[in-house]
DNA sequence: TTGACATATCGGTAAATCTCGATATTATCC
DNA sequence: GGATAATATCGAGATTTACCGATATGTCAA
């Protein structure tokens, strides 16, 4: 894991932001049609309508995510789902205490 | 402590090199004549001379650093020593575990 | 007080990041 | 196949960051 890349995607008030709120999708995203939330992740749309960005750079900001580590994407039919990677996201934070 | 402010200091490369590198001093930079690298810090030219860039570079990475609360500072004499400010890198350390 | 040294600050240029609207891609449904 | 919806990608302009050299500030010593 690159700890340089992954600081920079984290210095973003904007992805910081949607990491944070994908902790509790639930509420902190409008619902969405289909799909369960917490088992397969938040579509763009509704993280896009929570965070108050254009399609595009919010679209742009979770690949920045995923490129790192942070998020896990999956498609299912015409939507892409983001969550969290837990297990990176622990890594993470061991890594810092230690390496940092 | 603000997390943003702070990953945006560490997500540069020579200044996350300075501080990890100011974890073992003596053996990251060249000596210097005056003040016990561990107890005091390491002066600036010190680590300038370990990272190679220009002065004026790395006298505003550390300040950068300074700010955001990773290391401390000490003026004496001529000399303005750096060292690594453990307690607030601990505190983030767990905020990241908690927070993130 | 003058000179030498350590550090800080300033002004500038090049590169990176932010964010958008427009457009391309992919999947669905009739 | 054609319309529609969700997402991704592509320029482009504005802002921020990375550095540098030049200069200013502070400290010591003669």
């Amino acid at each position: 894991m690159d700890l340089i890349e992954v600081f920079k995607a984290l210095s973003n008030p904007t992805r910081l932001e949607i990491l944070r709120g994908l902790k509790d999708p639930a509420n902190n995203f409008p619902p969405q049609d289909e799909g369960d939330v917490l088992t397969v992740g938040v579509c763009v749309s509704s993280i896009q309508e929570g965070v108050g960005l254009s399609q595009s750079t919010v679209s742009g900001y979770l690949a920045t995510l995923q490129r790192v580590g942070l998020v896990e994407v999956r498609r299912i039919g015409q939507w892409t789902y983001y969550k969290r990677n837990e297990a990176n996201i622990s890594a993470l934070a061991e890594a810092i205490g230690k390496e940092l």
